[in-house]
DNA sequence: GTAGATTTTAAACAGTTGTTTAATTCGAGG
DNA sequence: CCTCGAATTAAACAACTGTTTAAAATCTAC
């Protein structure tokens, strides 16, 4: 009953059916459906579906940039450093998502996804303007311990890494039931983003031909 | 003037902006009017959106997955096998596809990326349905190359795989333009494709942690 | 050249979208 | 209790979606 509490049940079930669906393909009338609250009321407190999506994704980008890019700063201070290390920087800063919702690590995975897929150019701009700063440590770090990379494969191998990340979260929970179902392996977010780590370090790493 | 030719022109107006904008992002006014035809004719020739979004992918599987499954084949028939090998069948087979566009190879994996995401379930049915020979092959010969990775991690990598490669596709135009105002390197989607190649063979050849 | 089938066309269909409006309800402070 | 601002509500808005209709145009074959 309290005032933000629309609010809040808003953006619990704007994030959730965001994930499932894509953005665009999500309707008010849907979130609003799954909330309980009155249509009019996403555009009374976000003022327009836009605003709603950026305020979905702040919710955890303002949890998630600043404690990566801490993890980042202090892995760079050290003398030599491995890809392997560059990416567990993120484990931590991911998994401390929880503290919004329990599942809000792969929530935040699969906005993500969505956000880059979906013509939501206006959400890369935000985020890019908004945390530049922690991409920026992101490459130095790769660049540290890879140093052999050209700066062109280095761009190149960053993106084919974002690529598998954002891919393999948007459809983690169709992938997480066909493994569960077919090799009776279940296994958690946490899990699956330990699984991805190798690939991904030893893939940025690979010998270009 | 041919009978023919608002048929064709429907399929290469379609596959662009479907490529660009996604399915249901992609609107059937936006195909006729780029086509430069009349709305109804969508539905007259195809009989429905779903089928003509059908009728645009299988325009190249029906090029591409013959040939690949071909290429399976042979590299099945030699007695030891790379990872590398494997990922290098799909490359002859891609290129195959500009007797129907030039750019028909980076538009049929952007399409491809799109069918995976966009919530249409079907063109992952009808995709299966037709073509899960060349699937099982494809997994075969990924098992006889890397045959200390366990199933479930096979399972894992392919879809990490694939997030890689139709992430990366999906948005190649506008990688490639940074990648030319950044670096000065000039890059077609065939030189991409073997960028891409040494990571993916690196990355499913990792040694799980 | 005309009859018959095929293709094209403009118009309308019913449904959905995000957003706005104006009236109503609610809740805290005087 | 009353008042005033904030929050909620139902209703309507115009724009858009895929699909259907029935008339017009075009092509094919006799």
């Amino acid at each position: 009953m309290g005032k933000k509490d629309t609010k809040k049940k808003i953006l619990d079930a704007a994030e959730l059916l965001f994930a499932e669906q894509g953005f665009s393909g999500t309707s008010l009338r849907q979130i609003t459906g799954a909330a309980e609250v009155n249509l009019a009321s996403v555009n009374y407190h976000f003022g327009s579906k836009k605003d709603l999506i950026k305020a979905v994704m702040d919710r955890y980008l303002a949890i998630f940039m600043p404690k990566a890019d801490a993890a980042l700063r202090q892995l760079l201070s050290e003398p030599a450093i491995t890809l392997h290390q560059v990416f567990d920087c993120f484990v931590a800063p991911l998994m401390e998502l929880m503290v919004v919702k329990r599942r809000g690590p792969e929530i935040f995975l699969q906005l993500l996804g969505r956000g880059y897929i979906d013509n939501q150019g206006f959400l890369r701009w935000f985020i890019v303007n908004h945390y530049g700063e922690v991409l920026e440590h992101f490459t130095q770090a790769i660049h540290k311990a890879a140093p052999e990379l050209s700066s062109a494969d280095l761009f190149w191998r960053l993106h084919f890494t974002l690529g598998t990340v954002v891919f393999t979260m948007a459809s983690s929970e169709a992938l997480r039931d066909i493994a569960k179902a077919d090799f009776n392996e279940e296994i958690d977010v946490e899990g699956l983003v330990r699984k991805v780590i190798p690939y991904l370090a030893s893939g940025v790493g690979a010998t270009p031909c």
